[in-house]
DNA sequence: CCCGCGCTACGAAGATCTTCGTTGACGCTA
DNA sequence: TAGCGTCAACGAAGATCTTCGTAGCGCGGG
């Protein structure tokens, strides 16, 4: 075996995010897709939207199927994934590592519902119950 | 009124976080200072950190003390206020705008202390009373 | 059979980030 | 006062990111 990848994917960055964005929301898409998708929000060219496209493929960000005339590409890492990848980093580099802190940081400036609260509530309880881990 | 600055102080890259790290720990720093703080764990030269520096204060994201012949330098915005506003702009590159997702998925994958837990439990209270925000 | 349209590929340009070598100024000390 | 060490400033180089213009290809309609 000598397959194995050594190349732990990068992070995304912004431009690349917003495209990963639309593969996780949309599923398998073709350039166009993405770019309608886009162009809604933002005003980046066609052209752009493929060769970031292409440069992802070969980050290895997303997968390419070319058995169509317009290429389908998909998201390689899930949203999750790449959310935990994102968040861990940053975590690292502006937290002191500290998941805590940040989470703190996050619900004192940016309420969320009563509902989504009681989900968090509900991941402390299950965290603290199952300590063990 | 024309004398408002525009620029709403831009996110600062890895190796500026880097910088403002120390600044924050240590308080007003000399180039000095900051390359031996970091040269420990990173390989950087002194010349490279002057340059981020420099680069920094043009950007505002650092304020200098030249009135030594060693500058004296100072993060300019709080530790606070910089991870509030990187956690902002992942929250939106990468989460939607919902905290709660980030959350849910920081402390599920960066499980943190029991007592920082009841941290978490004792903001939760506090947001869901005086939910007035 | 030929044309045009949509699609990918290529390459280049400009911006930003990161790194460092070099230079010149300053001040202490022998 | 001459020399040495320390410091800021500058500029340049290489890497990466982002944006497009242009070219070339293949398929379907006329």
């Amino acid at each position: 075996m000598a397959e194995k990848k050594a190349t732990p994917t990068p992070r995304p960055t912004d431009a690349e995010l917003a495209i990963l964005n639309v593969l996780w929301q949309r599923g398998p898409s073709t350039v166009r897709d993405v770019y309608e998708a886009l162009s809604a929000s933002q005003g980046t060219g066609y052209t752009t939207v493929l060769k970031l496209m292409q440069i992802m493929t070969e980050k290895g960000l997303v997968v390419r199927d070319e058995s169509q005339r317009a290429h389908v590409y998909t998201a390689k890492q899930s949203e999750r994934r790449t959310q935990r990848q994102l968040l861990g980093d940053l975590m690292d580099r502006a937290f002191g590592g500290s998941s805590a802190k940040l989470v703190l940081n996050a619900l004192s400036d940016h309420p969320a519902s009563a509902q989504e609260l009681r989900n968090i509530r509900a991941l402390l309880d299950q965290l603290e119950k199952g300590d063990a881990r």
